[in-house]
DNA sequence: CTGTGTGCAAACACTTTGCAGGTGT
DNA sequence: ACACCTGCAAAGTGTTTGCACACAG
């Protein structure tokens, strides 16, 4: 059984096509992508309403989780942390500005903040800019 | 001469009611706003499309930046480092998860991150969940 | 007066939904 | 066999654009 296939069956999904696609693609890439990315790839197999559903089962049952960007679309990457059922996505991306990728920086670990007092936090996510090794 | 025109003139954009109305609620509400929340003030008086010009304006010109967000809509947010021509904003922003608020905390500076070697980082962002001092 | 900004309507892009047929377990 | 998934087409949203008129400088 591939990877993918156990993903899908650690979070009760079946096994389809489409699913296996997507997720395979997630996991050779190793990073977040965007739905136009997605599609560019998918839409000649699928119909694009699948790929949307196909995103959104994947998010609703935890594989993967919506990225924060200053892009114009959505991102989407695999869900390390949130396989042991608690969300706690602290997750570090590298965004770089030549080539566009999108990381996923599981080593670096967010650095504790000084909030004014009043406030709760309860998660933390950071975006870094710049230029990955490739592009430097 | 408001706070609002001198912005305007600033940067090289005449004075019209839009952008006045516009800026204005961006200085007294001192937090980023999202494009839904602009066109329920805004609506009512303006055209639609003349708010998203607005905004683009307003972006393009350094007035506003795109706000970091897992929400679904853009959010927008006054630009303060901006205005010296330098584009550094390392913005740490607070999402009260209760009252949907997204302030920008000032005071608060993102902490140094370690990062793998080969990267070189130009710009961080980082966006806090939790409870903001109304909500807790 | 001149160039830019605005309203209106239409176009456009992105995403979701209903339904009928197909597929996984 | 049954529930769930998919494709297709249509409907929703959110955002942009063309054009004629209005307004700021």
């Amino acid at each position: 059984m591939s990877r993918a296939e156990h993903l899908l069956k650690d979070h009760e999904l079946r096994s389809t096509p489409v699913r296996l696609d997507m997720l395979s693609y997630f996991l050779e890439e190793n990073r977040s992508l965007g739905v136009s990315q997605l599609n560019t790839i998918l839409a000649d197999k699928y119909d694009r309403a699948t790929v949307y559903r196909t995103l959104k089962s994947f998010t609703e049952s935890g594989i993967l989780h919506r990225v924060m960007d200053l892009q114009e679309e959505n991102s989407y990457a695999l869900c390390d942390s949130c396989k042991e059922g608690s969300h706690e996505d602290e997750h570090v991306h590298f965004l770089c500005t030549n080539c566009g990728k999108n990381q996923c920086l599981h080593d670096v670990s967010i650095p504790a903040v000084g909030l004014p007092s009043g406030y709760r936090l309860k998660d933390a996510n950071m975006l870094l800019e710049g230029l990955c090794p490739d592009c430097s």
